[in-house]
RNA sequence: GCCGCCCUAGCUCAGCCCGGUAGAGCACCCGGCUGUUAACCGGGGGGUCAUGGGUUCAAAUCCCAUGGGCGGCGCCA
C-alpha cells in the first residue's frame, strides 16, 4: 500500500486502510490513549493510539518518543468521529519512528527574535507555507503571462559595475581584488536585450544596500522586471495593468485554500485601474492634512494615505524630474515631468515602478552629467543610443511586495524563507 | 543616516523609578490518567540578570561604553 497524503484521509470512507507519513505538530498523551496532530504538506489530521489496539510496536517503546516535530510513518484505519478535529481521525496500528525530535524551540508566545533567529524551523508552520505557495503561484501566473504576451525570458547578471539607481545604495563585492556591486535591478542589461528580442522579462533578485528599516524593504529582493521595444509609457501601463490583474485572479482562484488559511479576504481587483497624476495625488495628500510641495516625492504617510483612498490598483503618473532616476524620458508636453509611474495597491502602497526611458544619445548624455554620474561607468548603455535606438518602455514589480498586497502579512520578511534585512543575514 | 525602545531560567515576561545576594507562567524531567484539541493533575531540576568598566559597604536595579536586535522616519520594488 502506498502513503497517503493528510488531505485525502478527508476524503476516506469510514473503515479504509491507510498508510501515511509525516510530522508531529502536536501529542497529547494520557496513559494508555495518545493523540497525534500528524503534519504533511498537505494538512493535518489527528491520530489516535490505543494502547491495546497498536500491533506494533509496544505502546510503551513509543509513547516517549512522540514530540513535537518527530517524523513517523504509520498504518491505521480512518474513522468518523466528532471528537476528533474536522470529523475524521486515523486509528494507529503501527508505527515507526522515523527521525526522533529534540525538545521543539518554536511554540505559542516566542518572540519575533526568536522567530527569525528559528526560520529554519519556522518554515514548517502551515500559515507560514500558504504564503510561499502563494508566493509560488504569483511566480507561476507571471511567467504564463509573459510567455503569453510574447515577452522574452532573459537572465541578467548579478555582479554589476554601474549604479542603477543611486551609488550610495550598492553593496561591494571583492571580485578578484577589483570592487564590482550587487545589481539594484536588471532593467539597463534588458534595456540591452530589447534591441534583440523586443519584449523581454526577468525574474530575479536585485539588491539594496539601504538601511531600510520598515515592513516594505528588503535589502535582496526578488524583481519581476520587462522592458519593450517601441512601447510607450501608456502602453507600460497597459502592460502592467494587466500583468497584475492576470496574477491577482490567478491567485484568487487557484490559491483560495490558502488564502482561507490565512484567513485572508481578497478581491479581485476592479478594472480599468486608476489613473492619477502626480499633481492630483499631491492635491488629494494635501487636502487630507498631510503638507507636502510640488517636487518632493510621497513619504510614507503620503502613501499611506493614497493607498488608503484608492478601491483598487491605481497609477500616479508623471512623476517630476528631481524625483526620479537619470534615465526617465521627458513629458513632451511639462520637460519638468517625466513620462513614469508607480503603481499603488489598495490598502498596500507602491508596487511597481515604470515609465519610459531615454532613447535620445545627447539627453542621455546630458541627464548623467546633471546627475553627477561618470558617463565613463554606462559606456556600452549609452552605446545602445548609437545604433537604430528605439523608444523604449519597461517597469519594476516588487514580487515581496506584491505578496504581501495579496496575502495581508504585516511584514515583508514573511513573504520570503530567508529573509534579508540591514541586521540579519542569518538563518 | 536620524529618533525611540529592548536584552533577567529553554521561551514569554515581572522585579529596575525608591540599590540590600532573583520570581511567575509555559516548556523540560519523574509519577498518574483510554477521548484529548495550546490536554489535565501532583512533584522536581533549572539563572556568571547581553558584555566591559564606573559609583557604592552593597548593583539585575544608578552612570558610561560596546555588542546584538526590534519599532518608526528617510530611501525605494
Amino acid at each position: 500500500m502506498s502513503f497517503a497524503r493528510v488531505e485525502e484521509v478527508f476524503k476516506l470512507n469510514e473503515g479504509e486502510r491507510v498508510r501515511l507519513r509525516g510530522w508531529v505538530y502536536n501529542a497529547r498523551v494520557q496513559g494508555g490513549l495518545a493523540f497525534i496532530d500528524l503534519r504533511d504538506s498537505t494538512g493535518i489530521v489527528q491520530v489516535t493510539i490505543k494502547k491495546h489496539e497498536l500491533k506494533n510496536p509496544p505502546f510503551e517503546s513509543i509513547v516517549n518518543e512522540l514530540k513535537r516535530e518527530a517524523s513517523l510513518s504509520l498504518e491505521g484505519y480512518v474513522r468518523h468521529d466528532p471528537r476528533a478535529p474536522n470529523g475524521v481521525e486515523i486509528l494507529c496500528e503501527s508505527l515507526e519512528i522515523i527521525g526522533k525530535s529534540e525538545e521543539y524551540p518554536i511554540r505559542k508566545g516566542v518572540g519575533t527574535k526568536f522567530l527569525l533567529d528559528h526560520r529554519h524551523l519556522y518554515l514548517r508552520r502551515q500559515k507560514f507555507q500558504a504564503v510561499l505557495k502563494i508566493r509560488e503561484k504569483a511566480v507561476e501566473a507571471a511567467e504564463e503571462w509573459f510567455r503569453m504576451n510574447g515577452f522574452h525570458l532573459v537572465h541578467c547578471p548579478s555582479f554589476v559595475i554601474a549604479a542603477c539607481e543611486g551609488g550610495a545604495t550598492l553593496f561591494n563585492v571583492d571580485y578578484f581584488g577589483k570592487v564590482v556591486h550587487l545589481t539594484q535591478s536588471s532593467q539597463l542589461y534588458l534595456e540591452a536585450a530589447i534591441f534583440g528580442l523586443e519584449k523581454v522579462y526577468t525574474i530575479q533578485p536585485s539588491f539594496r544596500a539601504e538601511k531600510s528599516k520598515t515592513k516594505k524593504h528588503l535589502t535582496e529582493f526578488w524583481h519581476i522586471e520587462a522592458e519593450v521595444a517601441f512601447a510607450t509609457h501608456e502602453d507600460i501601463m497597459n502592460y502592467e495593468e494587466d500583468l497584475v490583474s492576470y496574477i491577482v485572479n490567478k491567485v484568487v482562484d487557484e490559491s483560495q485554500k490558502e488564502l482561507e488559511l490565512l484567513g485572508r479576504q481578497f478581491e479581485k481587483p476592479k478594472r480599468p485601474f486608476l489613473r492619477l497624476t502626480y499633481a492630483q495625488a499631491v492635491e488629494l495628500v494635501n487636502k487630507k492634512g498631510i503638507k507636502m510641495n510640488f517636487g518632493d516625492d510621497f513619504g510614507t504617510d503620503a502613501e499611506k494615505l493614497i493607498a488608503n483612498s484608492i478601491d483598487r490598483p491605481a497609477f500616479v503618473m508623471f512623476f517630476p524630474v528631481s524625483t526620479r532616476a537619470f534615465y526617465h524620458m521627458p513629458n513632451p508636453e511639462d520637460p519638468n515631468l517625466t513620462l513614469s509611474s508607480d503603481l499603488y495597491a489598495p490598502g498596500e502602497g507602491e508596487i511597481t515602478s515604470g515609465g519610459q526611458r531615454i532613447h535620445d544619445l545627447d539627453l542621455l548624455l546630458r541627464r548623467l552629467k546633471e546627475y553627477n554620474l561618470n558617463p565613463e561607468d554606462y559606456k556600452w548603455y549609452i552605446d545602445l543610443r548609437r545604433y537604430g535606438s528605439v523608444p523604449h518602455a519597461g517597469f519594476g514589480l516588487g514580487l515581496e511586495r506584491l505578496v504581501k498586497w495579496i496575502t495581508g502579512v504585516n511584514h515583508i520578511r514573511n513573504t520570503v524563507p530567508f529573509p534579508r534585512t540591514p541586521f540579519r543575514v542569518y538563518p
